[in-house]
DNA sequence: GGGCCTTGACTAAGCGCTTGCTTACCTCCG
DNA sequence: CGGAGGTAAGCAAGCGCTTAGTCAAGGCCC
């Protein structure tokens, strides 16, 4: 999943022309933030008028609120079955981290809208992604406790480093840019074993 | 000095309302982001007309300016001096993300206008804090490679594992709220555990 | 010391422009 | 011929910034 083209979230939304918005919008918040984006922008990436935008969408902040939604379920949807495909806590922190770090920077566009733009949602879409949050970094930090349970990963504080490993991954949206030498599976792998060395879980691809 | 108020960066600013002007500049642009922010909206913070603001600055952009070119030049100078103060590259791995995790915890609101407001400069302001930026990363790598030569650390990659132990800083001030229960200096603490982790450096204080 | 001018800080009013969004209308296809 | 998709034109509101002016504090000359 964390592999596939930056659009493809998208390729389910219909008629096209309201799928060319979102992604426009995409490209927009992610470039400039969402409020120096203008609908006239927005319209204009999607090669149609300004007025067009409200024949799909009632208002700006419901396009952001779809992007960020759809993004916010993505990433959980991604976390859960890399947990589900663990068979070991440090097999699945690995597994989360090099899917999570993957997924930021494959879709480095929509991860900046989805980790940088949640302040500019609309109350009740606010409350909505939060919630995907919260169960994102729940699922970590329960990997990384059961990790201290069974004696394989050593942490003070699952908590505190189940936030401090997402951090890595979000912050890669931020800096990630396609044209560096960086391809998200190798960053992912890299991630992988950062992580297992922060919960003191012996080295695997090495790290060497 | 990363301990310091929040707002001890402008005690040299005068006259004071001056002053009043970035210390709600800094509010506005970290709660609601530059974009969003309106220069009646930082006047009234500073209790002042709208039309004052122009009185003390060319225009709302110098504003952000003069925020990110003194809140870069303090994390420099914050790296640099606990770079000097480490007399191994452990040491000094452990200190700078110490004081850089603690800095973005207690100046989390400038942090944030640092780190997320970049794009919003104008281009010569961009210019200067970007090179400020290089510098520290420069710094980190420098240390992370030290430690790798002389054998007391091990990174397959310098540049990229100095750049996700800055990461771990930097997303701080995303998140960081002073409400919740983690102090500057604790979180700095634990964070300078996990970066010694990621290197492969023997523990100190523990993080057991 | 009194009159006079300069200076720095500040404001009321508002200009020109851009914004998100609406309205009224058009077009084309099943 | 009805409805979905689209547009040209434009509205009200809010934006960054400017203008023209007020006012208190301080210097200066006779």
């Amino acid at each position: 999943m964390p592999h596939t083209s930056p659009d493809a979230l998208w390729a389910a939304v219909e008629p096209e022309a309201s799928r060319r918005m979102l992604v426009g919008a995409v490209d927009a918040f992610a470039e400039r933030g969402y409020h120096a984006t203008t609908t006239r922008d927005i319209a204009a990436r999607a090669g149609l008028s300004p007025a067009a935008l409200y024949v799909h969408y009632p208002s700006k902040a419901a396009l952001l609120a779809q992007i960020s939604s759809t993004g916010h379920e993505a990433a959980l949807a991604l976390v859960e079955a890399a947990v589900a495909r663990g068979t070991d806590p440090v097999e699945r922190l690995r597994l989360v981290v090099a899917d999570f770090v993957a997924w930021h920077a494959t879709h480095h566009r929509i991860a900046r809208v989805v980790q940088y733009e949640l302040g500019a949602l609309p109350d009740d879409a606010r409350a909505h992604s939060v919630a995907l949050r919260r169960r994102i970094e729940g699922a970590v930090e329960a990997t990384v406790a059961d990790g201290v349970r069974a004696e394989v990963m050593t942490a003070p504080d699952p908590r505190r480093v189940a936030r401090a490993v997402l951090s890595l991954g979000i912050d890669v949206a931020r800096w990630y840019d396609p044209a560096g030498r960086d391809s998200p599976a190798a960053l992912g792998a890299l991630y992988a074993d950062l992580a297992a060395r922060m919960v003191g879980a012996a080295p695997e691809g090495g790290t060497q």
